[in-house]
DNA sequence: GTAGAATCGGAGCGTGGGCTCCGGTTAGGA
DNA sequence: TCCTAACCGGAGCCCACGCTCCGATTCTAC
C-alpha cells in the first residue's frame, strides 16, 4: 500500500488528555475528528485521505494535525481502542470452561472486528506501514491471548494439535483482508466456518446449512463492467 | 488500492500483432517491457511505478506507453497471459481419473501462481481496479471450470457437497492475498493444506507434520519496529 | 465588555505517480 | 549511401495526498 507515511510519528497522538486544559471547542472538534475517523476507517481502511476525514468532521485539516501529528498516529489511536476489547475476550475465552466453544466464539468475534474496521485489518497484514512499539506491543499481546485460547483448545482436545498460532492468525488475516466484493459477510461466515471445521476435532457442523441452496455457478467476478 | 486509474483503456493492449509491421528495435523493447513489468508485478502487484518498469526495462515511459495505452493495459495484457493456463489446468483437472487428487492438486497449483505473481491475486480481490469485459471473460472461464472440477470432485465424494465454488474462490483469494509477511512461503503451504482439509471429505493427512516442532508462540506481528 | 491566548481553517508546499509531447535518433528500403 | 517514416526517451504536465503556516476567529478569565 505504502500510503508515503514517514516514520516519525514521535509525536504520539498529541493526547492533552489529563493535564492540559482543552478549549470546549477544541473539546468538540477532536471528538468530531474521532468519530469521522472511526467511520471512514472502518470503510475504507488506512487509505482515506486526510482531507475527507477533515471534512466529515467539519473541520479543517489544520485541525486533525493538531489533535494528532501525522495520519499514523491518528489510525494508531483508533486502533488501540479497538485492539484492546479483542486482547481482554481473548483472556476472558482462554479462562473459559470450555475452550474449544470460546475460541470459536472468538475467532468469529475477531472476523467480524476485522471485517467492520477495515484498517484494523490493513494494519495486521500491511507491511508499508510501520507501526511503532505500542502497536506491536498490543499486537503481541493480542497474539500471545490468542496463542493460550489455542493452547488451552488443544489440551481439551477440540483443536488439532497440529495448528499453530501462526496458522489461525494467516488464515484470520486472509478471510479479513480480502476484497468484500469477492468476501460480503455471508461468504465470510461461510469461511470462518470453514476455517473453524478445519481446526476443530469431531463435527462438521459450523458451515451453514440453509445458504446451500443457491446454485454455485454465476458468482460475482469482481468486475462489474459498465 | 485505487491507483487512480481512469476506465477508458479501450486501447486494449495496442497490439500490433500480426497486421502492422514492427521495426526490429521496436519487438525488442516491448519483449523487454514485458519481461520487466512481469519481474516487478510478480513482487509489488499492480502498485509498481511504470518509471521503475521502465527504468528495468532500459527504456523511456514513453516506449512503455507506446506498447500499452495504460498501465491498466499493461496488467491486463500480463494477466490474460497468465490466467489462460489455469484454464487449462482447470479443465483437465476437472477431465481427471480422480478429480478430488485433482482438485487439490490444482488449488496448490493456483496458490502458488497467486503467490508467484502478486498482481494476479491482486486482480482478483481488488475491486479498485475495474477490469473491463475481456478480463471478467477469461476471470469467468476460470471460475467456471474450477466450478465443474468442484462438482465432479464432488459427484466422487470426495469433497463436501455443501461447499460452494463461491467458498473456493474466496478461501483462495484470501490465501493468496495476505501479505508475504504474515504469510510466507511454508504458511502459505500450510493454509492451503487447513484449507483442503476442511473441503475434502475423509483422511486430515495434507498438513505437513514436519513444521509442528516449531513453538507455535512467538511470531513475526508484522512490525519491525526500527 | 474586553484583552489576548488558544484554536481554527484552508491556501499552498513538496512529493510521487500516471501520462503526454515533441525534438532527437535510427532502422531499413531504395 | 541516403532519406524518411517510425520509433525513442525523458522533461514536464496534472492531479492526489500528506502535511505546514499564518492570518482570522473564538473562547474564557478578569
Amino acid at each position: 500500500m505504502s500510503t508515503g507515511i514517514t516514520e516519525r510519528e514521535q509525536g504520539e497522538a498529541a493526547s492533552p488528555g489529563s493535564d492540559r486544559h482543552l478549549r470546549a471547542d477544541a473539546q468538540r472538534n477532536r471528538a468530531r475528528i474521532l468519530d469521522a475517523a472511526t467511520t471512514l476507517m472502518a470503510v475504507h481502511g488506512i487509505d482515506v485521505p486526510i482531507d475527507e476525514i477533515a471534512q466529515l468532521a467539519q473541520v479543517g485539516v489544520g485541525t486533525v494535525y493538531r489533535n494528532f501529528p501525522t495520519k499514523a498516529a491518528l489510525f494508531k489511536g483508533l486502533l488501540m481502542a479497538r485492539l484492546e476489547p479483542l486482547v481482554s475476550a481473548a483472556r476472558a475465552a482462554a479462562d473459559a470452561d470450555e475452550p474449544g466453544e470460546a475460541f470459536v466464539d472468538f475467532v468469529r468475534n475477531l472476523s467480524d472486528e476485522f471485517a467492520n474496521f477495515k484498517a484494523l485489518a490493513d494494519a495486521m497484514v500491511d507491511s508499508g506501514v510501520d507501526l511503532d512499539a505500542a502497536k506491536s506491543q498490543i499486537s503481541g499481546e493480542l497474539i500471545s491471548a490468542v496463542s493460550r485460547l489455542l493452547e488451552r483448545a488443544q489440551e481439551c482436545g477440540r483443536i488439532r494439535p497440529d495448528v499453530t498460532i501462526g496458522d489461525v492468525a494467516a488464515m484470520m488475516a486472509g478471510i479479513s483482508h480480502t476484497d468484500p466484493i469477492l468476501m460480503d459477510p455471508s461468504q465470510r461466515k461461510r469461511c470462518v466456518a470453514l476455517v473453524c471445521d478445519s481446526l476443530l476435532i469431531g463435527a462438521r457442523s459450523l458451515l451453514p446449512q440453509t445458504e446451500i441452496l443457491q446454485p454455485p455457478a454465476p458468482l460475482r467476478t469482481g468486475s462489474r463492467s459498465s
